[in-house]
RNA sequence: CUCCCUGUAGCUUAAUGGAUAAAGCAAAAGCCUUCUAAGCUUUUGAUACAGGUUCGAUUCCUGUCAGGGAGGCCA
């Protein structure tokens, strides 16, 4: 039993008596009381019944109450009625304890039916392959990563999809600079490729655009072959796109995020896939061939609003906008379409998981990736188009599939950043450019926190070896750069100060990190395993109490988190639950404790707790380490 | 001009329409011979403005102001 199931029984309970006095029937709520004063519990139904009844809220409640007193069960010791209204409950402490840290040590703990095995398709990352992913990029994989986890341990069967612009004019740009440029394809002292082509061939080729004429020819030349797919130049520019993409995904895999699968838009601009949407999208009447304006001879979507202008799908000329590369892939993950693809595999990641691409040679392996629920994770300046996208989509099919767009907003550079990139911003942040260099690289920012966890372990445990220090060092940096990019709401613009990223005290990554380390050290000083087939009547302060009720919380927070898609719910949670241990830590001794007993009971929570925070963490994709 | 997002303490953020608006950073003070001080205790300090709906509004609605973003036969 956890908090869900107090909170269900008091509901019902309250239920049937309201029932039973003759109230009309109300949504009421019953939830976690605001502060411990309260109680346990509170649940408002005084004030919702206050009208029909034309009586006073404390009045309703205390009618309740009464009857609630009489018929008490096993999990409510108290129940009081505050002046405010509301109707409050303390819960029996000894059943809620022992209930809770017994559900807390099954494998599962924290697990909530909430998708009953939908298959969902979560797409993320899709960073073009011409550089190396920076701080902004680093929002959405984590993001995406964090969401996928989630929606994972909320029973939704998940295939996480990594789009790959292989044939746009981003990675035209480079192989511009490569074969007409003059840029080397070796990058200078070990420098990783993707760095060099971002930094160094793509930031200048686009500079030198503008002077040299010859080359910005070249670059629509270019465009043009990639997209046929059959030259040299193309067989060229897939080279260097999956060696950027392999160095992209090194990136990730730092970070502890892996996929299911690459989808590469070449493929899908040479598969069946554009020519059936547009069929379909022509006979459905969704577009049509504009004949007069200024969109003549164009195929566009008709705006169903007064002041937007018309969007157009096919050029005049008969070649395809970005937009016709986007429907097809959308269609294709929800299933709509027959799947035109044959999947081979990439690679076995870290975790066992094994890495899908897709292909159009027919290997005779085919695979569903596709899904009944599609969450498409991208930055909030495209929801416009995907508002499009997602109209167009559910005019496809009218069964309850859905398209969904996760959106979030950017990640800008603080004035002091700004200025360490030779950037004078007068005082304002500023958005980030890979095209002007103006960018902060995920590896270097990772580097950066690395140097510094590892000198702060270092000092810490000096007893440990090398390898042990960089593998916490890392953990450390990992959990930091995470949970910054996942704690704050999806719509507040992230503005990333290089120094303050290295701060690793209060409500950082590190700090819930540590909370487990010292959890960790208690047990493996008891050197025994805790006893858990006994009473735990004893846990009976205020940090013992707030730390069972935090443990009970889990699943709650991870079904709010899944139902709202709200990644920082499960951040928050993490801290929570490591300010109520540290609370605990603090003022309460475990292995001094003045009886067996209690050393016991306490040891049970602390085993409770680091069991669930190293769940709730996992959730997060950050490690929880031994030590620190 | 139109549409979208945001406005909470000096800074960064929190709060299913509920009770005395919650934290972190920064500043000031204290706590390590006792499970790791990446920690814990104190102190100072906030809902942009004007209306509305409600028993009750930081939250919902309207307007104003401020900041950011989007509106290409670019992606």
């Amino acid at each position: 039993m956890t908090l869900r199931l107090l909170f269900a029984e008091i509901r019902s309970a309250v239920q049937k008596i309201s029932a039973e006095l003759g109230y009309p029937v109300v949504e009421f709520d019953v939830s976690e009381a605001s502060k411990s004063d309260f109680g346990d519990v509170s649940c408002n139904i005084g004030f919702l019944l206050a009208k029909p009844l034309k009586k006073r809220p404390s009045e309703i409640s205390e009618s309740i109450a009464k009857i609630y007193r009489d018929n008490m069960t096993n999990f409510v010791s108290q129940v009081n009625v505050h002046p405010s209204g509301y109707l409050n409950f303390v819960a029996n402490n000894s059943s809620l304890a022992k209930n809770i840290i017994k559900s807390s040590t099954s494998n599962n703990y924290g697990g909530y039916d909430l998708g009953k095995g939908t298959k969902t398709v979560v797409e993320h990352t899709s960073v073009n392959p011409n550089k190396a992913l920076h701080i902004g990029h680093v929002r959405n994989i984590i993001i995406g990563d964090t969401v996928a986890r989630i929606l994972r341990k909320a029973n939704y069967d998940v295939n996480v999809l990594n789009y790959v612009d292989d044939s746009g004019l981003q990675v035209a740009d480079i192989i511009v600079g490569f074969l007409y440029g003059g840029f080397s394809k070796e990058p200078p002292h070990g420098q990783k490729f993707d760095h060099y082509c971002g930094d160094v061939v793509y930031v200048s080729i686009t500079e030198r655009y503008e002077k040299e004429k010859p080359l910005a020819e070249k670059r629509v030349l270019v465009l043009k072959e990639l997209e046929e797919g059959k030259s040299d130049i193309a067989k060229f520019g897939d080279e260097i796109t999956r060696q950027v993409l392999e160095e992209q995904l090194k990136t990730c895999w730092r970070l502890g995020v892996t996929y299911d699968c690459l989808n590469f838009e070449s493929q899908i601009i040479r598969s069946s896939l554009w020519k059936t949407v547009f069929e379909k999208m022509k006979s459905m009447g969704i577009t049509y061939l504009e004949n007069e304006g200024k969109n003549t001879g164009c195929w566009v979507i008709k705006s169903d609003s007064e002041v937007e202008e018309d969007k157009i799908l096919v050029r005049s000329n008969g070649i395809a906008t970005y937009i016709a590369k986007d429907i097809p892939y959308a269609a294709w993950k929800l299933g709509i379409l027959d799947d035109p693809f044959y999947y081979k595999q990439y690679m076995v990641q870290k975790n066992h998981q094994v890495l899908w691409q897709t292909t159009l040679e027919n290997t005779g392996t085919k695979i569903d990736f596709t899904g009944d629920k599609v969450i498409t994770i991208i930055d909030s300046r495209q929801s416009r188009l995907q508002k499009i996208i997602t109209k167009i989509i559910s005019e496809f099919k009218s069964t309850n599939k859905s398209y969904l767009h996760l959106g979030y907003e950017s990640v800008t550079l603080s004035p002091d950043t700004a200025k360490t990139l030779n950037l004078e911003t007068g005082g304002k942040s500023v958005q980030m450019s890979g095209r002007k260099g103006v960018y902060v690289n995920a590896d270097y920012v990772l580097d950066i926190l690395g140097v510094k966890t590892y000198e702060e372990t270092k000092k810490r445990n000096p007893d440990l070896d090398e390898v042990s220090l960089v593998k916490i060092a890392e953990q450390v940096a990992v959990g930091a750069l995470r949970y910054a990019m996942i704690k704050q709401d999806l719509d507040k613009i992230i503005t990333f100060d290089l120094t303050e990223s290295l701060s690793l005290e209060g409500d950082t990554g590190p700090y819930v990190q540590y909370a487990h380390a010292r959890a960790i050290r208690i047990l493996e000083k008891a050197s025994k395993m805790p006893e858990f087939d006994i009473s735990l009547d004893i846990l009976s302060t205020v940090y013992e109490k707030n730390l069972v009720k935090t443990i009970g919380k889990f699943d709650i927070q991870v079904e709010d988190s899944a139902k709202n898609l709200s990644p920082k719910i499960i951040a928050r949670y993490c801290y929570d639950l490591a300010v109520s241990f540290n609370s605990f830590y603090e003022h309460a001794k475990v292995l001094t404790a003045e009886s067996p007993e209690m050393i016991n009971s306490r040891l049970c929570l602390v085993w409770s707790f680091k069991e669930t925070l190293a769940k709730a963490l996992s959730l997060l994709g950050i490690d929880a380490p031994d030590r620190m």
